[in-house]
DNA sequence: TGAATGATGTTT
DNA sequence: AACATCATTCAT
């Protein structure tokens, strides 16, 4: 499990940085418990589920998943790669769980795909470590990016 | 195991 | 020109 913040206006990485109010990161000031997703790279998809109130464009990058179920579906969406990396990485994820622009602004809390409170990977033991955002190049240095420490699903 | 690089398209 | 990436290739 491995996910990173990006927190409103005043976060230089948030694609939000400066209330930057746009097409593409409206859905970043939508309701929390929606997904904001969007294209990067020229050839891939990243989700995010928008967090705090309406209005204020915070989210949280979904990086890494331990997968459980569906994992014959997951590996041929990825083309049969490695299972430990079926879900290490937000676009792998991505590519894993068949998220695209399609879902953007949909619900995270009672669509086909959701964050379910309790589900068997919360409740795996273990040290949540803190860390440096990945791929960015400005506010390198807030520790934004949390991952489950011994966790073999995690991206790097 | 690690560094370099090409793919590919949207946004600024 | 940059970009919240990945797979492949080439070098140690």
């Amino acid at each position: 499990m491995e996910v990173e913040a990006y927190v409103g206006p005043h976060d230089p990485a948030c694609h939000a940085y400066g209330h930057r109010r746009t097409p593409r990161t409206e859905q970043l000031y939508g309701p929390p418990g929606t997904a904001y997703v969007y294209f990067t790279y020229g050839m891939h998809w990243c989700l995010n589920a928008v967090t705090e109130t309406d209005g204020y464009p915070a989210a949280v990058l979904i990086r890494a998943l331990e997968p459980l179920t569906g994992i014959e579906t997951m590996r041929r969406r990825r083309g049969d790669a490695p299972d430990r990396q079926l879900c290490a990485g937000p676009a792998r994820l991505c590519q894993a769980l068949g998220v695209t622009g399609a879902l953007n602004g949909a619900s995270l809390q009672r669509g086909s795909l959701r964050i379910v409170r309790g589900a068997p990977a919360a409740r795996r033991a273990g040290t949540v470590a803190v860390g440096p955002r990945v791929g960015i190049t400005r506010a390198v240095d807030w520790p934004l990016r949390f991952y489950l420490k011994e966790s073999p699903w995690v991206s790097r």
